[in-house]
DNA sequence: GTCTATATCTCGATAGAC
DNA sequence: GTCTATCGAGATATAGAC
């Protein structure tokens, strides 16, 4: 296993990613993998053997993306308040950019995760995020900066919160049209809404009494 | 088109709700719900005609009935921090009592929801829960009990908050092995944990200043 | 490396006996 | 109403020519 990334094998990372995160692991045809890609199926098994693998392959590498990301932004040196945003803004931005991300980690989740489960608790480096995370909340509890709370309870509550806008964009555009807006400018005004919807929420809702 | 529901379709229907909710519409096997109903694939086609028309009847009968329960809630007569502790105590014990909705629900959102979408848009009665739940949410601030908040930001993520301990319980576990605990007992309690933590989390977040 | 052709399997749906 | 047997579409995977 060398290290270079043939542009065959990129073209087919891209569009397998598109389409797990649509139809996700058992939906998605090898098919309609390759005609996405711009080739046929025999290339799709000559570079990665099978759709298991494949599926894995994307999966690791997707997801230790996002925890890397989210493990940097934990490591700015701020007060509570300003950390909390940060990680706020930055989870949030992060999961519109990629959407495809959220919805692949929901499909593995609703499958049991066996793949997710297995990099979480065997794999070191960015797969640590959750526990870093949670530290971080004990941190500020300790240090006075918050009230006392259960920090899995919280970084949760926190992540349910930014994926619900991505999971439910089909229902809840009934009720907002303009979540479907493909111009740049309002899905930018979008984000920063939300992003200061859950700062003012959680901020306050976890200040010390 | 009579009333009664016999046996039969029952079993039918109740096998079809967990295979439908455990691997999505398209993820489930038609055999495998015959094999769960103790019967075999014909008597589907017989009493639903199509696999189509069978998680059309299971997802409209299911929504209807946890929006009816949640639109019951905001019907009692009180305080607003008493009316929030219910919301969430009810909202939080229907998805426990029954986590194969939520499942069925989140495999139709990351299918586009076009059944649910049809329902939520056409259909009236219990289906008008999530109008009902804003214009509760802007009652509350416009008689100052809570401060200024956008109802459709805060009911979001009210909902996702109480759902992601159901979505990714297969890797939160990892972390807090007591969630897969089968005892009824560390179960209620688990339950009631996660009610205080929303309930103290959005109480304070929701305060005016 | 790339493609066509095909083997093998599984699924939804139905025909027809009882 | 209930069952067995089977059709036909579409899926993964591979064989083998180029």
């Amino acid at each position: 296993m060398g290290n270079e990334t043939t542009q065959a094998e990129q073209a087919i990372f891209d569009a397998a990613l598109t389409e797990f995160a649509a139809r996700g692991k058992d939906g998605a045809r090898m098919q309609d993998i390759a005609d996405r890609a711009g080739m046929n199926k025999a290339m799709l098994h000559y570079y990665y053997r099978s759709k298991d693998k494949l599926y894995e392959a994307v999966l690791a590498h997707v997801l230790g993306g996002f925890m890397g990301e989210v493990s940097s932004s934990m490591d700015i040196d701020a007060p509570f308040p300003e950390q909390l945003r940060t990680m706020i803004a930055t989870y949030t931005r992060m999961h519109y950019r990629q959407p495809d991300v959220c919805k692949l980690w929901l499909h593995e989740n609703l499958n049991g995760a066996p793949v997710a489960r297995d990099l979480l608790a065997n794999r070191g480096g960015a797969f640590n995020a959750p526990r870093k995370a949670f530290a971080w909340i004990e941190a500020a509890v300790e240090r006075g900066d918050i009230r006392p709370v259960d920090p899995l309870q919280f970084m949760f509550t926190f992540i349910g919160a930014v994926v619900i806008f991505l999971i439910s964009r089909s229902t809840l555009s009934l009720y907002r049209p303009d979540l479907l807006d493909p111009d740049p400018v309002v899905r930018e005004q979008l984000i920063e809404e939300r992003i200061d919807h859950l700062f003012n929420l959680f901020y306050h809702g976890l200040q010390p009494r």
